[in-house]
DNA sequence: GTAGGGTTAG
């Protein structure tokens, strides 16, 4: 007895199962009718239990048939292309190739996708000529695949003269190359792009949406942004989950966090991927208590963290420096994740910027494979740390691997330097990374060397140096130029730093604070008051100074003269007692750091009250003695609160470790691991 | 008409 009209009944048969059981039924069915030697029947087979995701299946199935036909090997290949096995996927077209069986066009467009998403470049071009031998080079499927080749490897050139070329173009075509376009960093030939794939009258999907959407966060345009949502919901093109998550993305990495939440509240299906879009787009803004609010979230929802969004709370953990919950997520990533180089990285930069330099150097010796990137961490580390002779001793060790420094890595390094006040060692790596190494230098490294000279009150060599940019001095470089004018009272210059970052940053609260204080270090009172009135007058505030200490797992802020707090009284009290020995000591509150045209002792009492010292004295309060304490502040630490920190740290006999905004200040027994030079 | 173009981080 037949039970299927035989063969196209076969073929509706298996399309209609649901599970492998009634597969398996037929599967018994062809071994015993001996449809199963049937090349042209048993590629069905294969595909129906790919098509089920079920690879082992299939390829059980596969490795048994006495005869495979074109559609058995496409079969196999299309399954394993489905699962992301891109390296079997290759095993396989070669394997085919060796039996003779000849490529059809799904092969061809599986095995060059394949390639694409491995990089393999060498391997995609041969069979790109394979396929044209074939007589596919008109395919526009094939053609694509190819084009997406080189679009993947960033050889957009080489795309562009595919595409050219291509007989045929449909709308997936087009998308490769605006996709390529954005994804390799040029957002304005991606635009162009789709605006000539609208001349030719195609209309466009959700797909090539989002790769302008990515365009758009790359050229931080949220304008743009805004209007290709819009003209999304106008034109009823549907918006699944990828392209919400790439709106999500693209208004956080443009810095509207307002919307990207409104975005991605409303969105109906969410998974792992848009959490952690919304988690890192809070990380890189700041919003470290959102991230990690977030994180909690997630998982309430039924979702487990991924690495990527677990690297992001790291990021929030070392921005507000809570080392416990950094730590605990560290033990998190290690049990239930490979725990690798990305998440390596992630993890030495949290316990580095926590404070705790020797977990971050631990770690990173343990890292087995190394790439640039975790180089660059741990010299940036030591940098943050004030360790630059440490700093140059990894980076001659980075240049005894095969890894080449690029240009991050030169910024770790001077800054490190700069940190360190190792002038003459700045400007030596300086020069060889534009001689030897052929790097030309970034705003960064600039910003890095006026650093280092204004800083050592080399002020007019570091205003030489801007006069010398071949590109325009950006905001970094003055600032530095600035900052070195008032640590050492050069007027002139400073006036003319101020007057530039003035006209660069107009809308900057920190700008305005940072030429106050340059002003107020001179007593020039009236320049003072006229920057405050110039603040009012466009209606920007002040940030306030914070600084966050983490006791018993659990971060507390304070801001100056913070009364506020439960414990203030004993606060106070606290202060009060150090005080008194600080002086007997020989502590003379350095009121001239008052930025402010006061009566001598409100400047004292400010000093003593500033969020630093609230913060150390909660920590002594509320921690056993000899505890490490660990301060994070968002602004400079202050030059007077420094000094203080030194004599608190001998009198209560503790390892206090203060972070501001720059650097690192590890406080013991009555000395600053910056040599008080920061 | 089974195949090609897409999301998060360091």
């Amino acid at each position: 007895m037949r039970l299927f009209p035989w063969p196209k009944g076969l073929k509706r048969t298996l399309f209609t199962c649901k599970d492998r059981e009634s597969v398996s039924k037929i599967h018994a069915f062809m071994i015993v009718s001996g449809l199963f030697s049937d090349k042209t029947c048993n590629g069905q087979l294969v595909a129906t239990y790919g098509r089920m995701g079920e690879i082992e299946w299939a390829r059980k199935v596969f490795d048994k048939l006495p005869q495979r036909g074109i559609d058995a090997w496409n079969a196999m290949i299309i399954a394993c292309s489905r699962k992301g096995c891109q390296a079997e996927v290759m095993d396989l077209y070669h394997e085919m190739i060796l039996e003779g069986v000849r490529p059809d066009s799904s092969t061809f467009t599986v095995a060059l996708k394949a390639c694409a998403s491995l990089s393999d470049l060498e391997t995609g071009e041969e069979i790109w000529h394979q396929a044209v031998e074939c007589g596919y080079e008109c395919d526009v499927f094939v053609g694509s695949s190819f084009l997406n080749l080189y679009a993947k490897c960033g050889k957009m050139e080489e795309a562009l003269s595919v595409f050219n070329k291509m007989p045929r173009r449909d709308l997936v075509s087009w998308t490769t190359m605006v996709t390529g376009f954005a994804q390799s960093g040029h957002a304005h030939e991606a635009i162009n792009f789709y605006r000539m794939m609208r001349g030719e009258k195609m209309e466009g999907d959700g797909v090539v949406m989002l790769g302008l959407i990515q365009a758009c966060a790359n050229l931080g345009d949220a304008k743009m942004g805004l209007s290709i949502h819009g003209y999304m919901i106008r034109r009823e093109i549907h918006m699944d989950v990828v392209v919400q998550t790439s709106l999500v993305d693209m208004y956080a990495k443009t810095g509207h966090l307002d919307l990207a939440s409104r975005v991605f509240n409303k969105m109906r299906y969410r998974n792992v991927i848009s959490w952690s879009a919304l988690i890192s787009g809070c990380a890189q803004n700041g919003f470290a208590g959102d991230a990690l609010e977030l994180l909690i979230k997630m998982q309430s929802f039924g979702f487990k963290p991924d690495l990527v969004s677990l690297v992001s709370a790291l990021l929030a953990c070392s921005q507000v420096g809570f080392l416990k919950l950094g730590r605990s997520i560290h033990g998190y990533i290690v049990r239930r994740l490979d725990f690798e180089r990305v998440s390596g990285t992630a993890v030495i930069d949290m316990y580095s910027k926590c404070g705790s330099l020797s977990c971050a150097r631990a770690l990173f010796d343990r890292i087995s494979s190394r790439d640039s990137i975790s180089w660059n961490a741990i010299i940036s580390s030591y940098g943050i740390h004030g360790q630059g002779k440490e700093a140059i001793s990894l980076f001659l060790q980075m240049m005894n691997t095969n890894l080449k420094p690029d240009h991050a890595t030169f910024t770790s390094l001077l800054s490190a330097l700069s940190h360190s006040g190792l002038v003459e060692e700045g400007r030596y790596w300086f020069d060889l990374m534009v001689c030897e190494f052929k790097i030309q230098p970034r705003e960064k490294h600039y910003a890095c060397m006026v650093d280092l000279l204004a800083r050592a009150g080399r002020v007019e060599e570091a205003r030489d140096l801007i006069n010398a940019m071949t590109s325009e001095p950006g905001i970094a470089v003055w600032v530095a130029l600035l900052s070195g004018c008032q640590n050492h009272r050069k007027s002139l210059i400073g006036e003319m730093a101020a007057s530039k970052v003035l006209e660069l940053n107009p809308d900057d609260p920190g700008i305005y604070a940072l030429v106050s204080n340059f002003f107020a270090t001179a007593r020039r009172w009236d320049q003072v008051a006229g920057v405050r009135k110039v603040m009012k007058q466009i209606g920007i505030k002040k940030v306030p100074g914070y600084s966050v200490v983490e006791v018993s797992g659990k971060l507390t802020a304070f801001i100056m003269e913070d009364k506020s707090h439960p414990q203030y009284e004993q606060i106070v009290g606290i202060l009060e007692k150090l005080e008194k020995e600080m002086r007997a000591m020989g502590y003379i509150p350095k009121t001239e750091l008052v930025l402010h045209d006061l009566a001598e002792e409100v400047k004292v009492r400010m000093l003593s009250y500033h969020s630093e010292r609230l913060a150390i004295a909660f920590g002594l309060l509320n921690t056993a003695p000899g505890t490490r304490l660990l301060i994070t502040k968002n602004l400079r630490v202050c030059g007077d609160c420094h000094e203080a920190t030194k004599f608190i740290s001998k009198i209560v006999d503790r390892e206090i470790v203060v972070r501001d905004v720059k650097r690192f200040h590890h406080f013991k027994d009555g000395i600053c691991s910056c040599g008080d030079y920061w």
